[in-house]
DNA sequence: GCACATCCTGCAATCGTTCGCAGGATTGTG
DNA sequence: CACAATCCTGCGAACGATTGCAGGATGTGC
């Protein structure tokens, strides 16, 4: 029996005698064969691996992306290899051009870089951007403006009539969006009043420094950058001895892991990066495997609902 | 100029003549041209990429392991592909034997199968296990017993004679090597005087419910399994009124990242994973490098001692 | 019994490298 | 100038699969 009689009785099953095809496939169960995936993938020119690159691998945001997509890529038939640029965007394209080479495609997790390099450095690889719009490449985000926009609308159903923003890096493009979305609901209403603090660090310490200003500026209610910031501003507040809720609310985005270990729970926007890594992997899959493009060149980010989660953070002002 | 050359001449430089290298080198610089890395892989028997396996890749406690084994395989020139096990011990043999396929080396953290399912399903892949011990394979975890002998010995010197133990999960190595070592330096001390209580699952509601029990019994203070059972325990406390740490002290394990994010801060045992991740791959690439083995067959695990972080979560019992 | 269609199977090329081996070019030495 | 030693370079065979193509075996109909 040939080579070429096992590689069809395994891999296109129909083109064998019945006879044959099940001798080989008892052999290969006994002897425990199976194809060598890297003979394969040179033959076939594809290796069944995206990569994904994300700015921090520990960061809670980020891992719910990472556990999305190796769980949708894992069910598609795909593995992931993982890289961490570091938060530095001269680092991508480095990773980038590794992977490019060992993989079929690529995911690009809220990349620090600019258009012009982005798109430079992925050419021709079937990528799609998480958290991240480039014109001319497939993307799927968050509705942050409208997550913004709720959070607008819950303060203000509570009363608050003075809100403060805890601004995060503004390198980030959730982190405009964001910012954006507050303003314009803020303006929309027109009867509240939005102190715009920042930016700050997104980690803690930059929540602990924006809940000082926070209080000063005479604000009932603060929204913060992400759910850290949020904690940050908790803790602080804590320590100075002012009550949350009940003499300053406090709003996070993302509801990671930490939002219902903080106390009180945070009230705060999920945005849902299984969702996001799932669609992702959905759209670069369908890419590689030449399937009716979900997303054209050209064609808008696929933008995914936010939910705007109350829990214990939030209150109705004092007075 | 034959292909050949070419190879030596980006390969091992060494072996061709000035002039042709130059002139090989600058052509692959103008046209971009490098090796691929599947074609390569098929000749060498080598894919220069590692695998790794963890039972829950959103868990902060793995999170640290991802990023370091990420980081640390990458500079010494892997790619790594990561999967998730979702803490299922029968989902464990499939991955790997994808992973055999396609990686040179495994790291297995925490894994969830017993001894014999190990050895078999890694059969002679080079393998280093995580948070884990089998005989005959190479292992890295963390002092466990040392670090619940720190607890014990801290929580003694600030008064504390009775305190509960929220055990985690019986399943996990780490677990069983917590409550020992709190047992065993309880014993040795001979008055402080423990009280076991669960197992729990090892989230924030294990911790709400062992924070009842915990008080319940009397316990001046209370050690958690992780961070997540300790925050769990630190927001019923805040809800039953119970102040920490005046009319409890929380002591959790980990020192993950929601340790500081806590109020207050916990106080809890770091267990490095940073440098478990890094010590895993340094083992790992020396075995498939053919290095000589820091770890032979039948060496004894590598245990990397475990640091007290002491925050605000423990102080002196009240009486 | 023959022509023809159908179905399987094997041959051989191919994917893009690496590397042992041999031979040509170059250099050095007497 | 002859000869040996040294140094490069190219040839061609792997690595382990997939797949177009051709031909042998088998089956069908008349």
């Amino acid at each position: 029996m040939s080579v070429s009689t096992v590689s069809r009785a395994l891999a296109s099953p129909d083109q064998v005698a019945r006879a044959t095809r099940e001798r080989v496939q008892a052999a290969a169960a006994e002897l425990g064969y199976s194809p060598n995936p890297v003979a394969r993938s040179l033959r076939i020119g594809r290796t069944s691996t995206i990569g994904l690159v994300v700015p921090d691998l520990e960061n809670p945001f980020f891992t719910a992306i990472v556990k999305a997509v190796e769980a949708r890529a894992r069910a598609a038939g795909y593995s992931v290899i993982v890289t961490d640029s570091e938060e530095e965007p001269e680092n991508e394209p480095g990773l980038v051009a590794v992977l490019r080479r060992r993989t079929d495609g690529l995911v690009l997790a809220s990349s620090r870089s600019d258009d012009d390099t982005v798109r430079a450095m992925v050419g021709d690889t079937p990528t799609v951007l998480a958290n991240r719009y480039v014109p001319g490449l497939p993307a799927v985000t968050a509705d942050d403006a409208d997550g913004a926009a709720q959070v607008v609308a819950h303060l203000r159903a509570l009363g608050h009539r003075r809100i403060a923003v805890a601004a995060g890096p503004v390198a980030s493009r959730s982190g405009r969006q964001r910012v954006l979305g507050l303003r314009a609901a803020a303006e929309r209403l027109g009867d509240v009043e939005l102190v715009e603090l920042g930016s700050f660090p997104p980690y803690y310490s930059g929540g602990a420094a924006a809940a000082d200003l926070a209080v000063a500026c005479g604000a009932s209610a603060v929204v913060a950058h992400n759910d850290v910031m949020a904690a940050g501003i908790l803790g602080r507040a804590r320590d100075r001895g002012v009550h949350v809720p009940r003499d300053l609310s406090v709003v996070g985005f993302d509801d990671s892991t930490v939002a219902t270990l903080l106390s009180p729970a945070l009230t705060t926007v999920r945005v849902s990066n299984t969702r996001l890594g799932r669609r992702a992997v959905d759209i670069l899959t369908g890419a590689i495997e030449g399937r009716p493009h979900t997303a054209g060149p050209g064609a808008p980010p696929h933008i995914l609902a936010v939910e705007l989660v109350i829990r214990a953070s939030t209150a109705e002002p004092r007075s």
